[in-house]
DNA sequence: TATAGGAATAGTAACGATTACTATTCTTGT
DNA sequence: ACAAGAATAGTAATCGTTACTATTCCTATA
């Protein structure tokens, strides 16, 4: 396992993921991180976001097709408003679940992934 | 919105979905398609999948970045194990999750779609 | 049971998200 | 200041999937 060295790069795209509140796409991340470095290069942007996650300093989440990033790292779910499309944080306790799952299955649990499909608040007037 | 008529196709992949119990990608059932049709082509494969999945013949989760279909329709989870990377369906009642969820907020859920991971009662020993 | 109109097909090209590759540039411990 | 090796920019390649198109198939009607 190679060490990990300071980079320019990392540190922005890490304060910009910090500095969003919506769920971005490697690319909007991207989109950003340019202004402040023009230079940048996507394959720079994955990689970084990759061990961002894996350094725990991240989360991420897939959204069809494309994953998303997230600076909340703790216990938390997803909502998706099918109507406008927003994906916004939604503070569940795990542990719930995985008791009302346990109940009636004989495998050992180690996480959930929820995805919660609906319509928002502001949606919904 | 234009019928559906008939075709040998997708009568074959309805039915070669049908056979398998693992949850079989799209490349998986062209594989076995192609046994008893070794003309039909790839885009056919996923072009029926989306009608069958459509006219709700046939349910189907998203793994990582691949779709996987399945035959059993009715009310279910995906459990994954970490350890073989086997998918299978869990029962679950979907109402007592939503209502589970719905104490804490203030969203309309119309849907939940959970995957859970861990260790399946095979590999655990 | 022949036929016309539309649906479905095979084959191939194109797509979007992501990863792999490579020569060059940075970081950092000495 | 320098060497070893991380990280980078830029580009090509990959994977799952969808789009396109000329041809073939299905089926309602005559």
């Amino acid at each position: 396992m190679a060490p990990i060295i300071y980079s320019k790069q990392r540190e922005q795209i890490l304060e910009t993921v910090k500095s969003m509140d919506v769920h971005p796409s490697a690319d909007d991340i991207y989109s950003h991180v340019r202004k402040e470095l023009p230079q940048i290069s996507l394959g720079t942007v994955y990689r970084n976001l990759n061990q961002l996650v894996d350094m725990g300093e991240l989360s991420c989440v897939q959204d069809g097709k494309t994953v998303r990033y997230d600076w909340e790292t703790g216990n938390h779910q997803h909502f998706k408003c099918e109507v406008c499309g927003v994906l916004q944080n939604v503070e569940v306790s795990n542990l719930e679940i995985i008791n009302l799952l346990s109940k009636n299955s004989r495998m050992v649990i180690n996480d959930i992934d929820l995805a919660i499909k609906g319509t928002c608040v502001p949606c919904k007037k």
